[in-house]
DNA sequence: AATTTTCTTGACTGATTGGTCAAAAAATGG
DNA sequence: CCATTTTTTGACCAATCAGTCAAGAAAATT
């Protein structure tokens, strides 16, 4: 190799997913990332490619990062109802956190992306949604403790909570009503039971 | 008055609304606006004023609209439970249709104005949600028949079942998930029940 | 030290953005 | 039928859009 990378692929992908988790994709110009990330235009577009590989970059990196919070409250050997309340902080904690942008970057996604058929980040979305609905089917189902309802419906309102949380916070900023949520969720999945 | 309007202002309105129920305020160029419509740049400016102006008309007229739709189904005499299938069905038809875009306009719009703080669509937005908590959960305590938990609580788990719908069926346009999730969430709310 | 390879820089596209202007056309009131 | 008022029309605007180009700077290889 001949001269080298100036900036930090990896810090600088994470300033891009903070400007199209705020902003989206069509709220979101070239100048903008610009902006946030201090590279100019032509690095960006030696490194990651045009405006679309960029979103799907910050996509990814979104994915692994939160699918790691997600999953790690799957993989614990601690009760069925305790792991599914972790499940639920653990995603509250991230899409209220201050330090990043309101809301989950997946469901914004999706409700911009929803109708563009066919597209690489549309399937991806699509699949991401299906795919924590299995996993989470699964999981409740080898569990011990079970909820008073099927494991598949469990896990739609798992996904239903989040996504509401997710909405709701994005548009008030308000962690006593997703936090009221998350426990209303549990009492629905284990009624007559201290949480 | 001396000229006179040769398009029908509702009329306008509509298709209007549709291309941002479709793509979205940031998505939505004031061309898409003029194709869509049949009527020319200016004359949109003289009937609603600017961009944001046409996306708040579109927003009242949505409003408008589902609000019938969904209040409609909560000054009934019926049942609780079957005014409440009625709520969700009746939303559920709302953002389902084929003739209209997929997902919940309101939804959407919260997700993309969420970050705005301030702005008059961020307001509106964040009292539709709290006036129909508030609505719902009046309607729900007045009645006979009781949920299996409180008004409040069973207010929020309605509206995150109806943003959940949206979401997911923006995403994924199958409408048997969207019944199961109708039938799923009367389940918790009237356990042991026929529905 | 010279060459080669890569990254950076800033100027530069043509297309599209939201919005305006002023003239033409049309309909009403006198 | 004329004057007035409003709408329609298409040209026009500066700003911004995503993306490109070519020259310059920096590092590794020889």
């Amino acid at each position: 190799m001949a001269n080298v990378r100036k900036f930090d692929r990896d810090e600088a992908l994470d300033q891009i997913l903070q400007v199209f988790w705020t902003k989206g994709f069509e709220g979101t110009s070239l100048d903008d990332l610009v902006a946030a990330t201090g590279v100019k235009k032509q690095s960006l577009y030696n490194t990651f490619g045009n405006k679309d590989a960029m979103f799907d970059a910050a996509l990814g990196k979104y994915l692994d990062d939160v699918g790691e919070t997600l999953y790690s409250a799957l993989i614990t050997d601690v009760p069925l109802p305790q792991a599914l309340r972790n499940f639920l902080e653990g995603f509250t904690k991230v899409v209220t956190r201050s330090d990043t942008p309101a809301g989950c970057f997946v469901t914004n996604s999706a409700v911009e992306f929803g109708l563009r058929d066919g597209s690489g980040t549309h399937d991806r979305l699509m699949k991401h949604f299906s795919g924590l609905e299995e996993d989470l089917a699964e999981f409740i189902e080898s569990a011990e403790d079970q909820p008073a309802m099927p494991a598949r419906s469990a896990a739609r309102q798992l996904i239903s909570a989040v996504i509401a949380i997710a909405v709701l916070f994005r548009l008030n900023r308000d962690r006593d009503h997703s936090q009221a949520m998350i426990d209303s969720t549990l009492h629905i999945l284990f009624p007559a039971r201290n949480h």
